[in-house]
DNA sequence: TCCTCGACTTGACACAGATCAAGTTATTTC
DNA sequence: GAAATAACTTGATCTGTGTCAAGTCGAGGA
């Protein structure tokens, strides 16, 4: 249940095994079903979220009903509201498991306790947002540059799990496109070759 | 030249005025003029940049040879190629100076160094990532879901400031649409009142 | 096994915003 | 302070992608 996490971890930063079942005791393991929100905007989103296994989605609901793919999760994954998280304040996004799914909850609480107790996570932490802003960033300049077809290619090559395991709907959420046009992109590449 | 750098820094973490003596200790000011480039695509990001006083914006060419801004940093922001500030690896971002600017650069070895003799600025970091993150999910979700217009009065809304000192084309550049849609939505408002 | 309901496909059409082009107005620069 | 250059405006036209609508397919429940 921790195999994920304690090799995500020690990628960043050293651990003792000690250390290691310090940093066990702090989650909270929880199964969910497909199709089970583990957050619902409104809520103050209480934790921050490690996937074992399984897929989640999280997503915002627009003024005009439309949902809008912010991020997927897979193994390995980390996922949250960060901004309702932090600051306690009503999240902006829901977050849903498309499959079932095995995660580890760290609440705000204990995430303090935790970063006081081994205050080397809080160099993990710092490096796990770096990487979260890096690639934030790079999807900004695919939404900037690139076409619904270049997007959609962009991903395929560097998430193909993600494509094979998400439905259509949500992956043209996530690129930004409507699924009638993602469906034509694929037909248009499968004739291709 | 360090008023900003600690009152931004105060904010976030607690401080003795000793320590603010340290922290000052491992940044080196500059000065900049207007145009002047402070990191070209493909060279290594060698500093985490704070502005003091100015405008900078960073921003990529993409293949076609446009130019798209990722962010503008004003006083009291920080700018700099994080993907590459933290591997090592070439730049995909440029920086330039859009006015006159005093900036205080920090280097990867000094921002190592630093988080050893202070290692609460670990704190400090990852908070100010944590609100980058923020920031750039808004901004995935406002490309996602706005009208061109709609984007406009965002940032409008948001950051007035930038709107007065940026030139048209980079503001276009920022909401990815072109300078013309944007002269005709500066129209088209102006119009309505 | 059939029925249902959601997911995907396909076509016809609409439109926001891009592109291209030609002027006008600022801002540099010498 | 005049010439050169860059920035902005405005119009005409084009186009990628959205919208709407009518299928088709496929998996799960009774």
């Amino acid at each position: 249940m921790f195999e994920r996490l304690i090799e995500g971890t020690e990628q960043k930063v050293v651990l003792s095994s000690e250390d290691l079942e310090t940093l066990k005791s702090f989650f909270i393991p929880k199964k969910v079903r497909k199709r089970q929100y583990i957050l619902n905007a409104g809520d103050v989103c209480q934790y921050i979220t490690f996937v074992e296994k399984g897929l989640l989605r999280s997503f915002t609901v627009d003024d005009d009903g439309r949902e809008h793919v912010i991020q997927f999760a897979s193994e390995g994954w980390w996922v949250s509201d960060v901004g309702s998280f932090v600051s306690g304040k009503d999240a902006l996004y829901n977050i849903e498991a498309l499959e079932d799914s095995e995660l580890l909850h760290l609440t705000r609480r204990a995430m303090d306790e935790l970063l006081i107790k081994l205050p080397v996570m809080e160099r993990f932490f710092r490096i796990l947002m770096q990487n979260n802003i890096i690639a934030l960033q790079r999807r900004v300049i695919a939404y900037m540059s690139l076409s619904a077809e270049e997007k959609y290619l962009k991903l395929m090559d560097v998430a193909p799990d993600i494509m094979n395991r998400a439905s259509q709907q949500h992956i043209a959420s996530y690129l930004s496109i409507t699924p009638e046009t993602l469906s034509r992109i694929r037909k248009k590449i499968s004739e291709n070759q």
